[in-house]
DNA sequence: TATAAATACGAACGTATGTTCGTGTCAATG
DNA sequence: CATTGACACGAACATACGTTCGTATTTATA
């Protein structure tokens, strides 16, 4: 059922994919019929319908500006915003934030949507990852941590442990075993470390990674 | 000059970037002034105008629906979307896509914006892993991969091969040796595996992994 | 070539939407 | 208590914008 367009419906349509791009709106009848040369709004708006009519278009009566591109609308416009707070040097602290700043100051961001990683907006940020202190926990060089600020954990979660003693803050898997807590790398072959839970302040959970290793 | 924005300012904010997120077009005053129970255009309009006074958005008279957000991303802007082909299991053959399907009959995607990760939109295509056969690429169970197709692979390069003889695709570093290829796991501790390069069909190339731990 | 279907025209019209303006309320200030 | 400035009201108004309609042109089809 693939209707083809007319040329004049083709370059409508085109028109209108590039307007709504650059201006964050759809086009008026008048706009497309200056920019295509064409006499008259009643030719548009007929046009239009036959674009409603093979499925390229959605058009809103009583609204004005109301035309609609189908595809060019994933509804996964919940995205959210997660701010890049620093990086993460081996050896070197963390430098976990003390609480996230106002929206307005943030500068670098990650934005995500559900379809790759679907995650509660709330206390997020985001540290770089320099180096290759955390391998062990399939982390690289590069990498980017989604983080979320928190004081507590779970069992086997991975958290931003700060230690008291070390005076640094590493990423470890956290449990806890009645009078002590252990914090474990992911790599198996290497030890845990023991400690009283009043030695160690857990900054935040380990949400999730994202690694590009080429373009 | 950080102005502070009254209550009613910030409601009206909240509300014209709530209702450009789902709608895709700015609300008019009439539409605020219904969802915030105001009782006049005229206040939605004054308030306006303290907002664009205060910089938070822009507005063009003339023109219906005329409110823009200065921080407002282009509507369709540089997103991209990658299907989601299938599954990397354990030992089992990389399902490999022969070639991108029309994307009207995509299923699962990614969707990618380049604060993420910036990739050229050209033969992408990702798959979920299963297991834990690719640890040692610093890939885990539930990981997504993000791959590009591609015949052909720079030294060094992740890359998924086709293997002839043991009729499987795997995941490996790519090295051109004269007359022979060379196929090195990510872990060192691990052989490379070397073959003729007649014997082996580069399948596509790993551009990135996106992994989420928690939610 | 006759006829129908598709497309184009342009003006009139109606509604959607933004703007203006005189007036009113309320809190802060002196 | 008078003054002032911030904010709200509502109705009238102006114009941006979509729709309709009778008529012309072009294109396909028999």
């Amino acid at each position: 059922m693939k209707t083809s367009l007319s040329t004049r419906q083709r370059d409508m349509m085109q028109y209108i994919r590039r307007f709504a791009q650059e201006n964050n709106r759809t086009p008026t009848l008048r706009e497309i019929m200056d920019a295509l040369h064409i006499s008259s709004t009643s030719v548009v708006d007929y046009n239009l319908k036959q674009l409603v009519a093979k499925g390229e278009l959605r058009r809103n009566p009583k609204i004005s500006r109301g035309i609609e591109l189908t595809d060019a609308r994933p509804v996964s416009e919940d995205r959210i915003s997660i701010p890049i707070m620093g990086t993460i040097a081996a050896g070197a602290p963390i430098e976990v934030p003390e609480s996230i700043p106002d929206p307005q100051t943030w500068g670098d961001t990650v934005e995500l949507n559900p379809t790759m990683m679907d995650l509660r907006n709330e206390g997020l940020f985001a540290l770089r990852v320099k180096g290759y202190s955390m391998v062990d926990a399939l982390i690289a060089d590069g990498d980017i941590v989604l983080m979320r600020h928190q004081q507590t954990a779970e069992n086997g979660e991975t958290v931003a442990v700060w230690l008291d003693h070390e005076k640094t803050t590493t990423l470890k898997k956290f449990y806890h075993e009645g009078t002590r807590v252990r914090l474990q790398p992911a790599n198996v072959t290497m030890q845990p470390i023991y400690a009283a839970p009043d030695e160690v302040a857990i900054q935040g959970k380990l949400m999730g990674v994202i690694r590009q290793v080429a373009r």
